[in-house]
DNA sequence: GAGATAGTTAAGTAACTGCTTGACAGTTTG
DNA sequence: CAAACTGTCAAGCAGTTACTTAACTATCTC
């Protein structure tokens, strides 16, 4: 469970990668395709979409030479959902409950 | 920005820093609080607690000898928003939307 | 079947991560 | 002041990551 997140935060962590993803999640896409906008050479893109596939967040199926990838969203949801839980939960907090309230009151002053 | 993005989320991908987080979401700690659940030294503890400050995702102040850290959300709401914009254009691409209705019909049938 | 296309493998390298131990510094407390 | 407490710095090490180029395979297209 936690592996899985180690994983998908890992695998964000990078700009090509994400740059990768922003691409997938309008739908799928080749390898080629992929690394289009990437500055860097194509096994290099091979091995950033192993690191999205061993993480869960992208699959892709070879059909004769051509490799298509498409986004696999439950990871991503699964990381968006750690994050917020502890968004609320400090939100719940004193601490979190008195930024909160400071942060409506210079809002009002605007 | 997108810099901005590459620390939060790696500082994310270990769960020594998860814990970390975990546990400054209820409020302010010290270092060795943070300390106490880790299965590691204090120095190594103050190396994750680098990264996290170094993300933003973390602040703290030393008084006296105590340094009390705590938690900031902001870049915790920037990853979020990162993550939940890809799912929702991934949600009104067609891929998205085909998953959509599938997952819908396969909801109904349990 | 020759040549272009799309991807893959291998080998090597430079930089970064995540830890350790040991020594040390500043701050209370008895 | 001496001892205990809380944290910090430094050196060093093992493993991982992010690439590169060069060579190769498999598949289409003409």
């Amino acid at each position: 469970m936690n592996h899985s997140l180690d994983k998908t935060f890992a695998a964000l962590a990078d700009p090509a990668r994400r740059t990768m993803v922003e691409r997938l999640v309008i739908g799928p896409a080749t390898v080629s395709e992929l690394a289009l906008p990437l500055p860097m050479s194509l096994p290099a893109v091979m091995l950033h979409l192993k690191v999205l596939e061993d993480a869960g967040l992208v699959t892709s199926r070879k059909e004769g030479r051509v490799r298509t990838c498409r986004i696999e969203p439950e990871k991503l949801s699964l990381a968006e959902r750690w994050v917020s839980a502890r968004r609320i939960m400090w939100e719940n907090s004193l601490d979190g409950l008195k930024a909160y309230l400071d942060g409506a009151k210079t809002e009002k002053k605007k």
